[in-house]
DNA sequence: ACCTGAACACCGTTCAAGT
DNA sequence: ACCTGAACACCGTTCAAGT
């Protein structure tokens, strides 16, 4: 009788630590396999595909979160907490945040407790039912949607030159103060702290008081809303 | 005297037409090469790398941006048609929504009059210089995250399982009415309907409604800031 | 059921070499 | 400057075949 080599678990597990380790763009099924002392084919069996295999392995990212009883505080708060949460799940796992849009659509199996609590909070805050679906939309794809754009890549640097960073800087120093008056008055503050302005990740710079922002905003949205509805 | 034979323009042209037929997953340089007909070779020496081409073509599109101006309307409506149009310009192009993401953090030179009309247009609704810049980032990154994951891919299918769609939509109405009350209550109105909960893309499957509930959240929630500001 | 082993049909990219 | 042409070092995936 032979011992089984390989498990489902395992192949994700190697998956994830490879991923974190050297990037999703350097993952490769056979650097996978020889990692784990397998033939590629091996884990063909339990995946299908590659494209599964990330799938897979960033669903469980999503199904790993932690969620706070919805009993035990306001259904603002809530929403401000499980979206920390979700953020601080991703950022666990930056290089996969690529692969956190795709993942969104599916696997609802490892993401039902996640559904059923928000669809609770958002009821008990207020929201029916002809409503309640748009506000979960929302919620969820801001901050999904978000965070994975915080933590995208930077763009490829053309051939060679390791001075991007610098060139792009000084790009964004010299714009016109006539042409660009926004721009410049606001560039203390911009510069690499803002969505287009920005020649950093969010891996290694995070936007972190702009997720605050974000939150409180939708929050604060979502009042009026029901407000709104209530008049 | 040899006529050039390419051009950049004509490069990134040409790969916004093959991934708006085939998909960004089959787009390969030789591929593009020979519907070119050109040695793959050539591209490199406009565009260096594979990664580098579809960044530029990703960033096209933001720069085709066409933005109301700032002056003929009130700032809650200028972000609200703003955010319907950067939302039309990717749903143009949605086999690009994940490059979106990585382009965001470049490329300020085509984006930079949208930056500077953002800016502006925040300013004269009241944000001053520390906020701005957290209020650009929450509407930027919610726009634009949001279209992202709107259009992001179905999850890749089981080898061979073509009723996956079945299977899911099966799946989510068998799901216990006891252990998961908020979604079987909500099925009628979430299936197919909701982040996690759809079994086809933004692609063949606007969520135009949650879309419209998503800017008028983050507008309402921008207002009471501002009013909280104010007080 | 689970894995080995070999092979197929590609890839992106580099590097001379031509004009 | 711009492109050809060949070659390098890989890929994901399929398909027998073993146990």
């Amino acid at each position: 009788v032979k011992e089984k080599s390989l498990s489902l678990e395992a192949i994700l597990a190697a998956t994830t630590a490879y991923v974190d380790r050297h990037g999703l763009e350097s993952l490769t099924m056979r650097a996978l396999a020889t990692e784990m002392g397998v033939y590629p084919t091996a884990i063909y069996w339990y995946v299908g595909s590659k494209s599964r295999l990330t799938s897979l392995a960033a669903g469980q990212l999503v199904g790993d979160l932690r969620l706070a009883r919805a009993e035990d505080e306001t259904w603002q708060d809530w929403l401000v907490s499980t979206a920390q949460a979700m953020r601080a799940a991703i950022h666990r796992h930056p290089n996969f945040a690529t692969v956190i849009g795709s993942q969104i659509s599916a696997d609802i199996s490892s993401s039902t407790p996640f559904v059923e609590a928000l669809l609770g909070v958002l009821y008990s805050a207020g929201f029916d039912d002809d409503e309640v679906v748009d506000v979960y939309n929302v919620f969820v794809g801001a901050v999904f949607g978000w965070v994975s754009i915080e933590l995208s890549n930077e763009p490829p640097s053309v051939g060679g030159d390791e001075h991007w960073q610098q060139n792009f800087k000084d790009h964004v120093d010299s714009l016109s103060a006539v042409k660009y008056p926004n721009i410049t008055r606001t560039i203390p503050h911009l510069a690499n702290r803002a969505f287009m302005v920005r020649w950093e990740s969010g891996k290694t710079n995070p936007l972190e008081s702009s997720f605050v922002a974000l939150v409180s905003t939708i929050v604060a949205g979502l009042e009026a809303r029901l407000a709104a509805h209530h008049s």
